[in-house]
DNA sequence: TTGTAAGCGTTATCAA
DNA sequence: TTGATAACGCTTACAA
């Protein structure tokens, strides 16, 4: 990992002149002794109890500005028995940060922890993770008041110890069928049902799905959706017309590669990233063209999708909205507020833009939908 | 919340029989009057100290395990006045984690993390962060025992204060010249004055330069590198050849199509980023080719220079490496091992590959750079 | 080699 | 309205 390397380094011990690192923080005891009154009275005042008099509160106010006073997060902790930090657990992939789904989700679980006073702790879903049992140690320890995972997958059995004792978890973006876990997901099989649906209305009869994986389960859905509106519509299912895309650009450009020799009309691709790739195969494949040969429908409506050109008509359900309120009913559940298993299932909205061809793309751009 | 319990004699001694998530947790306390000797003791032999008895340590590992005893995170740190968390605070950009040179540091500073035995908490340094001072706060309340800043501008004067209060703090890839912080950086100048040295040698009169923001300090550095080796290769500077890129594909692109009105024959972009953005306007412009008519040169040697096609020269220096670095260093401040203001310099190495035409392009694919 | 007991800095229960 | 003081669960002199 970390290869040893020449390195010029300098050093001056004697910048520091004065605030020794060991200067002694100021305590409760300082601040109630300076004001002549009890440590239960600063507290007190600094949870903003209504029973102390203004005068006392303001003298107390006075003293912790004076004495630049900060209250011990470890001594409150232990105190209070909870730490107000949360841990988001992520898959550890080579380029995790970068896929735009693990940004948003982020994105929305750190804003709402900010918002509601806790902090953000991070953590990989590695092997060691797995072994060392941090899933649970984390709790055990009293180092984390929640847990929340973003994009587990089939194969993360272990977290049914975590059923089993009844942790303050949640789920985003996936979920087991077999175990109580709380989860926020989008509606996947309902997305796919509107994709396809969609596709169908537009006079498509050989309709392709591209999927990212079978170990997760919203993928899993996805599929079944994908089928029950095939059925729906009278449309025979052909497995040829499926393949696996796992999640990415590339996947998605292999799987239509494959698909293409039969001669799909339509395709409804798991996610936009790999949508990108299969719209790049098509146009990439003896000048076929999207949407006129062959329209293209993703899923989960990333910033990318109303960028490209063309547009991508896709599925939206608020990545960023459905991370946000996972980190709420965590934080709930931390707090006692809520107990039990908790589902929630945000809802999709079929975005309509240029790929899917349902309208007709006017000399060089189209107006898009708000995006 | 699992509050007050009676307190009115011996507390449980027993070991769990079920679950509940009522059950308190089990102590130091109960481990020791489980096996008949003091806490002291159990705490000695969790830390492995020598002067326990082999026997008495199995014993009490094996009270341990029956009852499934964890020490308590809070009640440690309060005891030892650390809490084995390190924060990392990162630009509050769009999409920050999907810039590849963030997504690197990240996973630089969490495997250093991960195998030094802390934890990684999260921070953006957003217009809050700086407003409530949460810098500082987070040291005051001793909720963390250092923090890694990447990617900060020259803008951020406030961490003058913790400058002043000599705070564990690291910058992994920026520094001020007016203050005392420690950092760790590449050899920006050097890096630079290697790319232009390079393009130099092979000819090139016109050599471009695109950088980042001028409210970066290595980009300013990455700029006097490429003046300083400009004159000492006896070539003129021309401002005109000097334009701003944003950082981003699409700045290197806008910035490269300003350039090719002044007929550059080479370009050194600030980052990789940049120099694909570049090459994209260059292939973009009435047959313009890279590197047949414009040699491009990149810095970072992110994973898709490799890739790229053709393939990008560029400027290593490791930024996993950096920010791995950056992260130990930073816990040897906070554990004592080192103090005052560290300054460390990655040496860079100069990674050629197709764009900059110092190897023929034969065919398609050209054997590429071990990279 | 082990035990006793004094911290660590809060919060919360009583009593005043 | 406030004050004493017992928790919270661990570490670490200092004793034994």
């Amino acid at each position: 990992m970390v290869k040893s390397k020449k390195i010029v380094t300098k050093k001056n011990d004697y910048a520091q002149i004065n605030n020794s690192a060991a200067a002694p923080a100021v305590t409760i005891k300082n601040v109630a002794n300076y004001c002549r009154v009890s440590t239960a009275t600063v507290s007190l005042v600094l949870s903003r109890n209504p029973r102390i008099s203004e005068e006392t509160a303001k003298k107390v106010f006075d003293a912790i500005e004076r004495l630049g006073y900060r209250p011990s997060a470890a001594a409150r902790n232990l105190a209070l028995n909870s730490t107000k930090i949360i841990s988001l657990v992520i898959p550890q992939l080579d380029h995790i940060f970068v896929h735009p789904f693990f940004s948003l989700s982020i994105n929305g679980i750190y804003d709402a922890c900010v918002a509601n006073g806790y902090n953000l702790q991070l953590e990989m879903a590695s092997f060691q993770f797995a072994k060392r049992k941090r899933y649970l140690r984390l709790f055990q320890e009293r180092a984390t008041d929640g847990i929340i995972y973003v994009g587990s997958t089939l194969a993360d059995t272990y977290l049914r110890e975590i059923e089993e004792n009844n942790f303050p978890f949640i789920l985003c973006g996936s979920y087991f069928k077999k175990m109580n876990l709380s989860y926020v997901i989008g509606d996947n099989a309902g997305g796919a049902r509107l994709a396809v649906g969609h596709l169908a209305t537009l006079g498509k009869k050989r309709i392709a799905h591209i999927f990212g994986s079978f170990n997760i389960q919203s993928a899993v859905d996805r599929f079944e959706g994908y089928k029950e509106e095939l059925k729906e519509k009278g449309l025979e299912y052909n497995p040829r017309l499926v393949v696996k895309g796992d999640y990415d650009e590339k996947g998605g450009f292999g799987a239509m590669k494959k698909i293409l020799p039969y001669k799909p009309d339509a395709v409804f691709a798991g996610n936009d990233l790999m949508a990108s790739g299969a719209i790049k195969a098509i146009c990439n494949s003896g000048g076929l063209k999207v949407p006129e040969d062959i329209s293209v429908v993703g899923m989960d409506d990333l910033p990318m999708a109303a960028k490209m050109s063309p547009a991508l008509t896709t599925i939206r359900y608020g990545i960023y909205e459905m991370a946000y309120r996972a980190s709420e009913r965590l934080m709930e559940m931390a707090s006692g507020k809520i107990t039990g298993q908790l589902a929630e299932i945000m809802p999709v909205k079929l975005i309509i833009r240029e790929t899917c061809g349902a309208k007709k793309i006017k000399g060089k751009f189209l107006k898009r939908n708000a995006a």
